[in-house]
DNA sequence: TAAATAGTGTCTCTTAGACAATATTAT
DNA sequence: ATAATATTGTCTAAGAGACACTATTTA
C-alpha cells in the first residue's frame, strides 16, 4: 500500500534544532505545575464554591481555589482527585479538565502552570459544614458573592461556571449536585439555581421524564407542607447512552 | 454587607501541610511541560495533519506531533503559536487548547506534560508543500490514512479530530480551513471531508445563508467545467457574534 | 377549608430532514 | 446538443416555548 502523503524540506531544518525532541529534558529550567480544583456544591440555596484562605505570601489572607503541585508519579486526574479528597473527603465524583493556565505572571513566585479541573459533589457528601469562626479555613463561597480571589483564580472561577451552566444543557451533571433521590421540584430548583433563570414546571418535566434517565423509586417525600412529591433516582446505567445525546434534543 | 458563607474547620489542619500555598517552588522535582500543535489543513481532497519524524530516542523514525517545551518567559498560547510558525510559516490562524496530557508514563525520558493545541490552516497559506525524498522531515498525513505514532499522540489527534467535527457543527471554524473566497460547493466539500459523511446540498445551503455569515463578492468562479459558482467571502464583522449561537440552531 | 406544593395537556412556531427540477456555462 | 456543475422550494415531522388548571396533602 502506498502511503499518500506530502513532504515538506527545506527552511525547516533552520529551526529544528530547539525542537523538543532533540531536546534534553533536564538542561533548562522547568515551570512548577499545578492542579487547581473548582468544587461546586448545592448548599443552603446557593451554588456554591469551595475556597481556602491563604495564609502566606503571595495574596496572604486572600481566597484561592484549592489545589496543588502535581507529584512527579501520579497523573494529572489522580493528582486532582486527591486534593478533592482531601478537601471534602469525597471521592468519586464528576470531576472533569477544564482549562490549563499558563500566563508566565500569574504567580509572583515562579512560573507555575495550572491544570483547573472542575468537581461537583452532592452537598450530602460533604456533611458537616459547620459555621466556625477560624478565619485560616476553607469555606463555601455563593458564586454569586465571590470575594476577592488570589492569583487568576477569578478567571478560572468564571470560566468553570460558564461550563457548568453549559453542560448542565446537554449532559447529566445537574443530577451529580443532589443527593441519591431527589424530586422533579428538587432538580429543577438545582437548575434554576446555576443558571440563574426561572424554567416552566411543565417543559422542564417534559424534558427530563422524555430522557428517560430517571427512575420513580415509588416512595414519596413526606416532609414540609404541600402535596408530597415522588422521589425519583438517577439512572447509572444510562450515563453513557445519555452522554451520547444531547441531554434536551 | 454580611458575606454568606460555611467555614469548615477541624481535620483539614492535618493535610494542608503540603498544599500549595506553603510550598517552596524549588524545592521539588519538576516535572517538564511542552506544547503540541495538532495542524489540521484541507490539501489535495483530504483532512490532513501535519506530522514530524523523530530523528532520536525515544521513538526514533517515528511520527510526531510537533511540539516543543514551554519556554519560561513565553506564556502556553505563545509557545503553540511559535510551534506553529515554525513548522508551517503560519500565523494569526485559528488556534485553541484542546487538553493537557499528563499521564507519568507517556514519555519515557522524565516527567512531560504536554498542553495539546489545534490549528486549523487554510491550505493557500502553507504555499509549497513540495513532495521530496528527505525522509527525516515533516509531512501531511491524510487523517484516514495515519502511520504509527510517537508517545501517545495518536489518542490527541483522535480527540483532535472528534474537537473539530463538534465544532464544526457549532462554530465558524470550517471557514478557517478555506481560501479568503470560495463558492458553497467548496465549503460544503470541505465539510463532508471533515465529517467523513455526504451532506444534502439545498439543507446545506439553506442553514450556511441563514447564518448571514458569508458575503457575496459578486464574482464568479471560472475555471473548470460546469457553470460558474458565486463566489463568497466570509464576514469577519460578525465572528463574535456567531460563535455565541449555533451556527446550525 | 385554606394554604402549599405536586402534577398534568395543548397549541403554535420554528427547525431539520427528505426530496427533484431548472439554470448556466464550456465543449 | 451534451456534459458538468450551480442554484432553487416544498412538505412533513419533531421539538421548544408559552400558557392555567386540577390534585393531594398538612395545619
Amino acid at each position: 500500500m502506498t502511503r499518500d502523503f506530502f513532504l515538506i524540506k527545506g527552511w525547516k531544518e533552520r529551526v529544528t534544532e530547539n525542537s523538543a525532541e532533540q531536546y534534553d529534558p533536564g538542561k533548562f529550567e522547568r515551570p512548577s505545575v499545578t492542579v487547581d480544583v473548582v468544587i461546586f456544591c448545592l448548599i443552603d440555596e446557593k451554588l456554591r464554591v469551595l475556597l481556602v484562605k491563604r495564609k502566606h505570601w503571595p495574596f496572604q489572607g486572600m481566597w484561592a481555589i484549592p489545589g496543588g503541585f502535581v507529584r512527579m508519579e501520579e497523573s494529572l486526574e489522580e493528582a486532582a482527585a486527591r486534593e478533592l479528597l482531601e478537601e471534602t473527603r469525597v471521592e468519586n465524583v464528576f470531576m472533569e479538565q477544564l482549562y490549563t493556565f499558563g500566563d508566565p505572571s500569574r504567580d509572583p513566585r515562579t512560573r507555575v502552570i495550572t491544570v483547573a479541573y472542575f468537581a461537583v459533589v452532592p452537598a450530602d457528601a460533604v456533611s458537616h459544614h459547620e459555621a466556625g469562626t477560624d478565619a485560616e479555613a476553607t469555606a463555601w463561597f455563593p458564586m454569586d458573592d465571590l470575594p476577592e480571589l488570589a492569583f487568576d483564580h477569578r478567571e478560572i472561577l468564571d470560566y468553570a461556571l460558564t461550563r457548568l451552566r453549559y453542560k448542565l444543557e446537554y449532559t447529566t451533571v445537574g443530577f451529580q449536585l443532589l443527593p441519591d433521590v431527589f424530586t422533579l421540584s428538587e432538580l429543577q430548583h438545582a437548575y434554576e439555581l446555576i443558571l440563574g433563570e426561572e424554567l416552566d414546571k411543565r417543559n422542564f418535566r417534559r424534558k427530563i421524564l422524555a430522557a428517560e434517565i430517571l427512575d420513580e423509586t415509588g416512595r414519596k417525600k413526606r416532609e414540609g407542607e404541600g402535596r408530597p412529591a415522588r422521589l425519583y433516582r438517577y439512572r447509572n446505567d444510562a450515563v453513557a447512552e445519555v452522554k451520547a445525546r444531547r441531554l434536551f434534543p
